[in-house]
DNA sequence: TTTGGATAGTTGCATAACTAACTATATGCC
DNA sequence: GGCATATAGTTAGTTATGCAACTATCCAAA
């Protein structure tokens, strides 16, 4: 086994995902504060929603990286707060659309704001190569474990 | 408002975490491959404690970036498992620090040999450098939002 | 046509997260 | 001493995650 290039307290922080939690959180705590009562989970939702209205539950699991399960019950939830609706494809029983409502089309533009505010804040002080740098770290660590 | 220097698609996987919840993710799988019948979560409680032992509840709150009553459930279910022991404080009351048992000493090098195992696998091809920068804006996005 | 495998979605169970409200103990000031 | 305040930890309620088992539907090959 190669040594690994991270020391043994960094890859703590790397585990556990120190910063995108600290992220999360202070997105969940943005979203409160601009009186957007939804979490990150069904934000993360509605956003691939607005990018292509009418996705299956599928299409939703594999864009947002969860199981089944967990759309199901985000997708109940939404549902619960009147920002989706499932309707049933017709050419094939098994499957669920999932629509946005008017509710959710206008929460777009507003989150959008909060969650680019967001962002800043977090990324304030970082040159942009060195975010090019980190994104592509991330995403080649993510397609490694793929 | 400043542009952020996120375009919008990228901008999702940043906020969600998508890298380390990956991590995360291969990780516990690798832990139950190794017949390690533990939690991510469980562990990372564990290895503040083998860094230091008898920590204080509080104490594990403020080195694991966690509340009190996800330290409180986590603690609770370690002891369940054996692996922790509560042993309040003679000179405040009010503290429970927490031990290590036998159980649970034996664990720390089996762990860490899969987690520097899991974390090689996810670095794999990434320079040392681009791993110093990208812990480097990590560190930069916590510190920026504590 | 039927039967068996694949796919879409749901449900149940355990663990974990955050918030808010609570108990108990300690401490400092009058 | 006694009261206010701060601190340590627990409990309750809601949301979310992962896994396993389940139902319903589709499709293709015998």
């Amino acid at each position: 086994m190669p040594n690994n290039q991270f020391k043994r307290g960094e890859l703590y922080s790397f585990m556990t995902g120190m910063a995108s939690t600290a992220v999360a959180r202070r997105l969940q705590k943005n979203f409160k504060q601009a009186g957007i009562e939804i979490t990150i989970e069904q934000w993360s939702v509605l956003y691939h929603l607005w990018k292509q209205d009418g996705l299956s539950q599928q299409e939703l699991c594999k864009q947002s990286f969860r199981d089944k399960p967990s759309i199901t019950r985000l997708v109940d939830n939404l549902e619960k707060l009147k920002l989706v609706k499932r309707v049933p494809s017709k050419a094939d029983r098994r499957i669920n659309l999932v629509y946005l409502t008017e509710a959710s089309q206008t929460l777009q533009h507003e989150t959008m704001a909060v969650a680019s505010e967001t962002l800043n804040e977090a990324l304030n002080g970082v040159s942009a190569s060195d975010i090019e740098m980190c994104k592509a770290v991330l995403q080649k660590v993510y397609d490694n474990l793929k």
